[in-house]
DNA sequence: CGGCGGTCCTGTCAGC
DNA sequence: TGCTGACAGGACCGCC
């Protein structure tokens, strides 16, 4: 579920909750996700106020008043769901648990357990290993179709699988990959190396205006609770090409198809995304 | 370095 | 209704 537009509709959502807030009570009611929860975690988090609430790709920063910098990634399944006061009971995968004096109670629920969660430190945490290598963020001027150009330079895997890599762009993931290809008409099997800048300058366009167009309605959606459920939001009623295999596509009314690559769906129009 | 397949884990759904 | 297998929004790791 979480791409980059879901994240940002969470970091959203914990705001008003959680920042400038102390934490009275934090707890990891399991040992390990996807990797070991650090050990003390509930510890070292009870009594420290929240200051900010940030991202950086998939990756939720949490900013605390001693230096420590909470890093949650939601996986596939992760989510994150409020309520006013404590819940009457925890439900199943309810893997942490944040207490805030604002009165809000945060729970992280991941069935498949394919998130984590790891402490570092304001001056650290760019270099975190899961989080250097990382490429430009898509929705700030650090990325567009110059930059686009001289990442996929030399890549001859399929343009599709090369935007799921996120040292070339940040966030994006296998529902908007297929999104914003068609947006730029361009066939998802194609040699990266082989767009041109033309090509590239339109990508760089369709993946922010994709990106924008998802956090807008996503954000929408939320109240006192962050995404229902860790439903989409809105967005998927706008989806053009994902998960509508032999409906017509809106431009064009061919139908959509779909292939696999690298063991991943991709979802396409043959007669808007010539090969 | 680039590319590919395997892998972590559980839930859901289609098909029999 | 119950069982089985395929598949799911991520991304690391090891191997070629």
């Amino acid at each position: 579920m979480p791409e980059l537009p879901e994240v940002e509709t969470v970091r959203r959502g914990l705001i008003p909750p959680l920042e400038g807030h102390v934490l009275t009570h934090v707890e990891a009611r399991r040992d390990t996700l996807r990797f070991p929860i650090p050990k003390d975690f509930g510890k070292r988090l009870t009594g420290r106020k929240v200051l900010a609430v940030r991202r950086r790709a998939k990756y939720l920063l949490v900013d605390f008043d001693d230096g420590q910098v909470m890093i949650l990634h939601l996986g596939m399944s992760g989510r994150v769901t409020m309520s006013y006061g404590r819940p009457n009971a925890y439900e199943k995968h309810d893997h942490l648990i944040f207490e805030s004096a604002s009165g809000w109670v945060l729970r992280f629920n991941d069935a498949r357990r394919f998130g984590l969660v790891d402490l570092t430190t304001i001056a650290d945490w760019p270099n975190h290993p899961l989080i250097k290598d990382i490429g430009p963020e898509p929705l700030t001027d650090a990325f567009d179709g110059a930059v686009l150009a001289v990442a996929i330079k030399g890549r001859r895997s399929p343009i599709k699988i090369v935007i799921l890599d996120q040292t070339v762009v940040a966030g994006i993931g296998n529902i908007y990959a297929s999104e914003a290809l068609h947006k730029a008409k361009i066939a998802p099997e194609r040699p990266a190396a082989d767009l041109s800048r033309a090509d590239c300058d339109r990508l760089a366009v369709a993946i922010k205006q994709v990106l924008e167009r998802a956090i807008e309605v996503g954000g929408s959606t939320l109240r006192d609770h962050v995404q229902p459920n860790g439903e989409l939001g809105y967005f998927q009623h706008e989806w053009s090409v994902y998960g509508r295999t032999g409906e017509p596509c809106r431009i064009c009314t061919a139908a959509i198809e779909q292939i696999v690559q690298t063991g991943r769906t991709t979802f396409f129009c043959r007669t808007c995304q010539p090969a």
